[in-house]
DNA sequence: TAAATCTGTCGGCCGTCCCCGAAGCATCGG
DNA sequence: CCGATGCTTCGGGGACGGCCGACAGATTTA
């Protein structure tokens, strides 16, 4: 009746395994990568990474696409996401040492602001749901949940299209604990569309490639007018 | 930077295998089992299970407490839970046949009402939160929280001591997916004190000692007296 | 004190799976 | 059409982990 023990073990063992437990976490930025950036980013042979992308897309973690000779992968969904996360977060913080400047300039910036999967994290992302919170459009006592002049400042005020909100089996809003604050930052839908306004908008860029962010001159100025932040 | 692959891997690890998967399940019903039983429920030597449970504890996710010649296990804390019930919940449902009229009647009574750690779930759990919802102190349109109205609901109406709301870094409210319904119900602070009461108020009582649960006709009174539930 | 019960330690067997390099297939570019 | 690039298949080597049974320690019961 209740769930199966080696269902359940059959899908911890996909994470259970540093090279595949390093894939999904590059994933995690939201993006595609080939199946050979993936190899590299582990540090195996691509004949290494093809049998546990095999593993991987198999057990419905990540969703694969072809195109020419590449294969693209990407987490399933954003539930896939919100597993690893959850899973993350009960890891010891700040435990890896940062050495040298370059590095230490590169954890300077994630720490500030960067983006989880497809949305704000860090310290930006802490602050937002702050804001909306001293707004009373976020209600973090009673759980996590917009209130309903949370959901009508999204349209109204952010600028997001109504239509983008409907609900797809994922809740609209959903705290993330942020592993560099401790604590939560806002995901489900309303983060995931927050930050995609962000960013088409120009109020924060990515840096490089990488999953760290900035904010952009406008972007301050917009996000002291929209949140009164900083 | 980020989180290392390594301890991913390894925290996975420990769910990713059969025996160390069914005593996880086997625990989630919230109560402390002996070595013994585990290693019974598991189908294992008991030699082989102390191994396993050496590594659950090492690993944090179950805690230890003896009593004589007994080890008595349970799970570290309520996130514990949660993290299993978000692995079991990506699982396929309703994938294992019922066989036998015994099994039947035991299926059906752990669909209508049980515990699910240290909350309500089942027909029941979701009846409950629906409720809730109809009633404006549950908000789960925007996201999953108790409104200002459902905080004072608890302690006025429900009977629940203020004090034992005082949130130890656990969400006063979260919604966990019912692996029966494929609905949420009401988990969390809320959703433990909720469980309490009922039990022991003998609304709700245990069948035999499985994680199951019958409303009594007390129970049958007082609830649709409270929720107006059926 | 002696027997019964629960748990932990040790040694050894066996299967699984993680890894690689070499070779084979598809695709893209000239 | 030919080489370069990206991915996959295959065979084999090696390590790790799960399992047990037998024995030992601790605790309760007779």
């Amino acid at each position: 009746m209740s769930t199966d023990a080696a269902d359940l073990a059959s899908l911890a063992t996909l994470l259970a395994d540093e090279t595949r437990a390093a894939m999904c976490l590059a994933l995690l930025d939201g993006r595609a990568w080939t199946a050979g950036e993936l190899a590299a980013h582990a540090g195996v042979a691509r004949s290494t990474a093809t049998e546990h992308l095999d593993r991987l897309v198999g057990g419905g973690l990540l969703a694969e696409e072809r195109q020419g000779r590449h294969r693209y992968l990407r987490l399933a969904d954003a539930s896939v996401a919100h597993l690893i996360e959850d899973l993350s977060a009960r890891l010891e913080p700040a435990r890896t040492p940062v050495r040298g400047l370059r590095q230490a300039t590169v954890s300077a910036a994630m720490k500030r602001a960067r983006t989880c999967y497809d949305h704000l994290a860090g310290e930006l992302g802490v602050a937002v749901a702050d804001a909306l919170t001293a707004r009373g459009l976020l209600d973090q006592r009673g759980g996590f949940a917009l209130t309903g002049a949370g959901v009508d400042w999204l349209t109204a005020e952010a600028g997001i299209d109504p239509a983008a909100l409907r609900q797809q089996r994922r809740p609209l809003a959903r705290g993330c604990l942020d592993w560099t604050e401790r604590r939560p930052h806002l995901a489900g839908v309303a983060g995931a569309r927050l930050c995609e306004r962000f960013l088409e908008q120009r109020w924060v860029v990515r840096i490089g490639s990488s999953r760290a962010v900035k904010v952009t001159p406008a972007g301050r100025a917009g996000l002291r007018e929209l949140l009164g932040i900083d």
